[in-house]
RNA sequence: GUGGGUGUAGCUCAGCUGGCAGAGCACUAGAUUGUGGUUCUAGGGGUCGCGGGUUCAAACCCCGUCACUCACCCCA
């Protein structure tokens, strides 16, 4: 039986590598430009550092496995908490704010679907030490500087922003249980995902009470910050929140991104650890899963046994991405990159020896350089130079035996002229 | 966990009412021993996912099974 790759995994061959590399090599960038260090930890480890936080549910889509000692472990599906570990374990003596990045490879053994695999990479920034929205307001900048930096605009993707804090505080003072939020979140992140009809149903199933039902009804056709305000009343939870937000979006508009960001109070994340602010991108055709989601849990390093330090951050996974990049065709020059600067074909087999020593002497000062070990016809080489697509030629020949001269040959226009080996050498 | 779709050459897919296994692209070679991409010619490459059944005869019909995929659930 022939072997074939396991569900839910990719083959790079190097055209899907060098995708690969375009989306990986610009997240690298886009953080180092704003000021994030890069970290990494291992890709597995112990089982139970994301069961404590997260029970059965999420245990069932781990990877894990027992090693020899009898230890359990798992493949990590998030870096999160390896993150928090390394953080937790220097605390006293790092810097603040922390601002690191990470480029993981995770695996979860969900069921894979369009923009959904079991093994996949993911982008994430967090700053660790900043209770200012500051800080959040720099994390999007971030995601949207990188989605601007690849191509897309406005046009194509939406940041849609909403605060836990402020949807807590509102369903508080509408008076819904705490027992019933969980449920009431749900039918919140589901709000732009079903109809209206079931919607409402899903929310008549999470509040008994007709009136409150109705409150938060009106409460999610709120399409703006300004419109909120009538709905918060006196509270003060819930006007603290609606202030940070408004600042949240001062702070946008600064920096030039308003025109990507909308408040959007359906956006709840999950139910994980979230805090405060919550964003997710989106593709606007509106037919993918996010393309990043983030936010603030301030809880985050307290979980995992160490002070109460603030915290924000994001993931952007590669899979939608890559769908959106690949539709809007914005993986561009990438078979430019890497492709072979000289091919050195010789003329005559007498001179093969020549044309070895010229790649030698292009390698040695960094030029990606290649020829053929077959040989055989001036043409034949050539040919072997454009199947790799070289931008240059070099054919040693007659020239070289007479004048020690190559030809010099543009593989785009065609072009081509003698020059000495020595002069040519000289120049690199 | 639930429901749909698809499995035929490396890739994308045709294949009629059951009758010799096909095309395009890609690959290799030649046309072309000092000039590539285009073109032309030739060639290699198949357990028709797998197992069983019906039939003189199955890629095709029936039963089972596996894989992949899409959607739901979930989504750190």
């Amino acid at each position: 039986m022939e072997i074939q790759s396991v569900k839910g995994t990719r083959d790079f061959y190097p055209e899907d590598m060098a995708k690969r590399n375009f989306i990986a090599d610009l997240w690298k960038e886009v953080s180092l430009r704003n000021g994030f260090a890069e970290f990494d930890g291992p890709i597995f480890e112990y089982l139970a550092m994301y069961q404590q936080k997260s029970g059965e549910e999420i245990s069932s889509q781990l990877f894990a496995f027992e090693d020899r000692g009898g230890r359990m472990l798992a493949i990590r599906p998030e870096i999160t908490p390896t993150l928090a570990r390394m953080v937790n374990q220097r605390i006293n003596t790092l810097p603040r704010p922390i601002k690191w990045f990470s480029v993981p490879r995770l695996c979860r053994a969900e069921r894979p679907q369009k923009g959904r695999l079991r093994e996949f990479f993911q982008w994430n920034i967090d700053i660790i030490g900043v209770d200012d929205c500051l800080a959040d307001a720099e994390v999007i900048f971030c995601a949207v500087d990188y989605l601007m930096q690849a191509g897309l605009t406005s046009d194509d993707v939406v940041v849609r922003i909403s605060s836990r804090r402020l949807i807590a505080a509102l369903l508080e003072y509408f008076g819904i249980e705490k027992e019933g939020l969980e449920k009431v979140y749900s039918a919140l992140d589901k709000k732009s995902k079903v109809p209206a009809e079931v919607f409402e149903k899903m929310l008549a199933e999470a509040i008994g009470d007709a009136n409150k039902r109705q409150k938060v009804l009106e409460l999610m056709s709120v399409g703006s910050l300004t419109q909120l305000e009538s709905f918060a009343g006196e509270d003060k939870n819930a006007k603290d929140a609606i202030e940070e937000l408004k600042r949240l979006f001062n702070y946008l508009n600064i920096m030039g991104i308003t025109e990507f960001c909308r408040f959007d109070i359906s956006i709840v994340r999950g139910l994980a650890y979230y805090t405060g602010v919550v964003f997710e991108i989106y593709d606007k055709s509106e037919q993918l899963r996010a393309i990043c989601g983030g936010g603030r849990y301030d809880n985050l390093l307290a979980d995992f046994g160490g002070p109460k330090i603030s915290a924000t951050g994001m993931g952007m996974g590669d899979c939608v991405l890559g769908i959106v990049l690949e539709e809007r065709g914005l993986f561009k020059n990438i078979s430019e990159k890497n492709k072979i600067e000289y091919f050195v074909t010789y003329a005559d087999e007498a001179l093969k020896s020549e044309a070895l020593k010229m790649v030698a002497s292009l390698r040695r000062v960094g030029k990606r350089t290649d020829f053929s070990y077959k040989g055989g016809a001036l043409g034949k080489q050539l040919k072997q130079a454009s199947a790799v697509n070289a931008a240059m030629c070099i054919i040693v020949g007659d020239e070289f035996t007479q004048k020690k001269q190559i030809v010099i040959k543009n593989m785009g226009s065609g072009e081509q002229s003698s020059v000495d080996v020595s002069d040519f050498l000289g120049r690199l």
